[in-house]
DNA sequence: TATTACATGTCGACC
DNA sequence: GGTCGACGTGTAATA
């Protein structure tokens, strides 16, 4: 639906929109969304299923929608002009299959270990503790233990993840000198600054270089 | 436009959907969406602005929208039957106005300090760090330093930010004693047992009523 | 432009 | 229900 609308929402957070034209989407599954002709996919205002919307009627024409979720939201859209209102059946959607950068870099690392550094060989890969696994368990030439995680993008977060991890991994008398690596294709000044203060260790790589490396090991045998 | 189709998209991941009834929203700035009926208001497909729109027309009837990005992404649309296709000019939105965001949480307090503790005094908003800023630096009643971290909500994570900070602050000989103190509107369980090993206190507030009590201050002056 | 932190984040998986 | 981790995170502000 399109329609000339002001649009309140209290909830998490309260929030308002004045009078203008906008684009209505209902769902199959009740959940609403109201857009403007522009700002990328998120809309102006939302509300998830599962929801209630209750249309007010004035003088035979749609003054309203009042839409409330269990958990005490409200979106309240008031509708001074109905522009343009369709309604389609889509049917169930097939859905969508993607094909992650996380996962294959981890492949790809677990594949050729030396790539992070010379000489180091995989253990074995998501390594369990008892607060989730390690992405990849190596030990390096020398034959001292390496946690390493594995990031598409190395952040704070990333950094304080492998420190928990290694925090319960020296606790193993087999790991106890067990060093970590952060590794990402792109490594935040921030969590530089972290891991060096945590003596944790870090690398960029680069995907396409790594795939083209493993696609040349491919042709070779 | 509603329309059956099957969509590709190639670029940070690779992801396909299979032939299926679906929305595809073009908005005013170029960004495209590709929408099941279902699924909250996230896209199942999408290319943000800006990028550019190739229609392939085969035998006078459209047959496949090209999206790419000058990033490199593409977004391949193949479209086999319209079943609607209308269009809007909506104009300029007036803009969204919110409330009771972090930052406004950090304004009342900052404006109160008092209400975390009787006695604080705010020294600093936004105190820098090497690894970020702490959102509030005060002094307590006995003239000792106190780090706020403030959240909407108060998760593990925020426990681990302010430890971060606290441990850069301490070096600082002004602020050798510091201690922090969490505030949020609510304090996960986790995040509670967190703090507290921590040595760092926590305190949930009330978000009206730290608006309430601000407005008063104003209805007296 | 790059870096950072917030988000009504959403979403899935697991417990 | 809560927590945890990933996301094509997006987005705005700031340096």
């Amino acid at each position: 639906m399109i329609a000339r609308c002001e649009v309140d929402y209290a909830g998490r957070l309260t929030a308002h929109l004045g009078m203008a034209t906008r684009l209505l989407m209902v769902k199959a599954d009740g959940c609403v969304a109201v857009h403007a002709d522009g700002g990328a996919y998120k809309p102006l205002n939302w509300m998830v299923a599962p929801n209630v919307l209750r249309e007010e009627v004035v003088d035979g024409r749609l003054a309203r929608w009042v839409v409330t979720s269990p958990k005490g939201e409200t979106l309240t859209i008031a509708i001074e002009e109905v522009l343009s209102d369709t309604a389609h059946e889509l049917g169930v959607d097939p859905g969508l299959v993607k094909d992650g950068v996380e996962a294959h870099l981890q492949e790809l690392l677990a594949a050729d270990p030396a790539r992070i550094e010379a000489g180091m060989i995989l253990v074995r890969r998501e390594h369990p503790t008892d607060i989730g696994p390690v992405d990849l368990l190596c030990r390096d030439g020398g034959g001292g233990a390496v946690a390493i995680e594995i990031k598409r993008r190395g952040d704070i977060d990333g950094v304080e993840q492998l420190a928990r991890y290694l925090e319960r991994l020296v606790r193993d008398p087999h790991l106890r000198d067990v060093r970590g690596v952060l590794v990402a294709q792109r490594v935040k000044p921030q969590a530089r600054v972290l891991a060096e203060a945590r003596g944790i260790a870090w690398l960029e790589v680069d995907y396409d270089e790594l795939r083209g490396l493993a696609s040349a090991d491919l042709r070779l045998f």
